[in-house]
DNA sequence: ACTAAGATAGTAGCAAATTACTTATCTGGT
DNA sequence: ACCAGATAAGTAATTTGCTACTATCTTAGT
């Protein structure tokens, strides 16, 4: 029993680390606000105040929270990009492996689309706008490349298409939320993109 | 000065109304989460104790402030739709209704697609659900109408296509609550819904 | 005069942050 | 290899501040 009481110390990028893991689980199971820092340190057998060691404040957290996902998903979205060979695939791509991300991060929507970002004159609020408008503008931009390649129509409005496509993802995020997990979140995302694609397809 | 003084006394049901609508309001300004009783006391010159004379908990408030909503736009949605000859028009119809009721009351969607949505077990969470559920619902029904009369391919997933509509919506809030107020939402919505229609409608 | 809305002044509980103290782990000099 | 001292992670207890809710008294309106 020793062994037990023995407490292993964790340098303190360690133990960010590990508190923005467990933030993250928390923020899937009872909702980004309800998270308390009580939460994190039960979490992670610590006591409640250790978790000021390692960040200032708890908004630090979230905002270190938000830079992981940040970095993560431009990760994941990059390379699906990456291995298409037209825009239309890249998007496609993108999509799905968003959608993939999601799954396995039940999280992240969540926190993403959550009322942090009403949380005015944060920083959090920079980051989390900057993440999507971001986002919108690589999408818009590759539906621009097909455009110069004539495979949507020149009259397509790229920014719509792009508001329409991060809807499409917020639609499907609050569709499984709501109808228990993931049940088909792949299937219904299958079907749903070949409407929106049928939409900004080429009239043929 | 003491015409300022003499407070005028409402009957609890004007009370409840007034608490109602000062919710929504700071809901809109600062998110659901973040409203406090004190807030809604100061809103209408009023002690916080007081409000506690008309609900007997905070959640009750939230409870009737759904249902005032739920109340006020399946009303604006209905209405919408009966004026029209056929059901696409409806649905076009009822989205754009949709639409200008955000315009109108920037709060609702945030109150539907907020965090109250987590807290499991509650009658707000099933509340909202059921708003939600319902709509689509609805939208699917007027698609299966739409297919009955060849209006849309026959092959087209109407509960698919309605997670894309609610999406829709989803998107377009998002983006005006980034990109300044209600800059552009019904121009932005009309080109959106364009590209919404054109996907789910007959192939030519 | 009676009823009920409102005021006043609390209470209990929780959550973020801080303080003083403890001890594991790392470091450099012998 | 070793050990003394520095460094910093962890603990425990407490502070501070807020928030939902309540008990008691007051007074407007009928």
């Amino acid at each position: 029993m020793n062994q037990k009481t023995v407490k292993k110390r964790l340098s303190s990028e360690e133990r960010q680390s590990e508190i923005i893991r467990v933030s993250i689980e928390l923020a899937a199971e009872k909702g980004v606000d309800s998270v308390t820092t009580q939460d994190m340190a039960d979490a992670m057998n610590l006591t409640q105040g250790s978790i000021f060691r390692h960040f200032a404040t708890k908004d630090d957290i979230w905002v270190a929270v938000i830079m992981w996902v940040r970095e993560r998903l431009m990760k994941v979205l990059d390379k699906a990009a990456s291995g298409a060979s037209d825009p239309m695939q890249a998007i496609e791509l993108m999509f799905f492996a968003h959608i993939a991300f999601i799954s396995k991060h039940p999280a992240i929507p969540r926190l993403l689309f959550s009322e942090l970002l009403h949380k005015k004159n944060s920083k959090l609020r920079q980051l989390i706008e900057g993440i999507i408008s971001g986002y919108e503008a690589k999408v818009a931009g590759l539906l621009e490349q097909a455009k110069a390649r004539s495979l949507v129509p020149a009259d397509l409005d790229s920014r719509s298409a792009a508001v329409l496509y991060i809807g499409m993802i917020q639609g499907l995020v609050m569709q499984s939320s709501i109808f228990g997990g993931k049940r088909a979140l792949q299937r219904e995302a299958e079907k749903i993109f070949q409407i929106f694609l049928h939409g900004i397809k080429k009239r043929s």
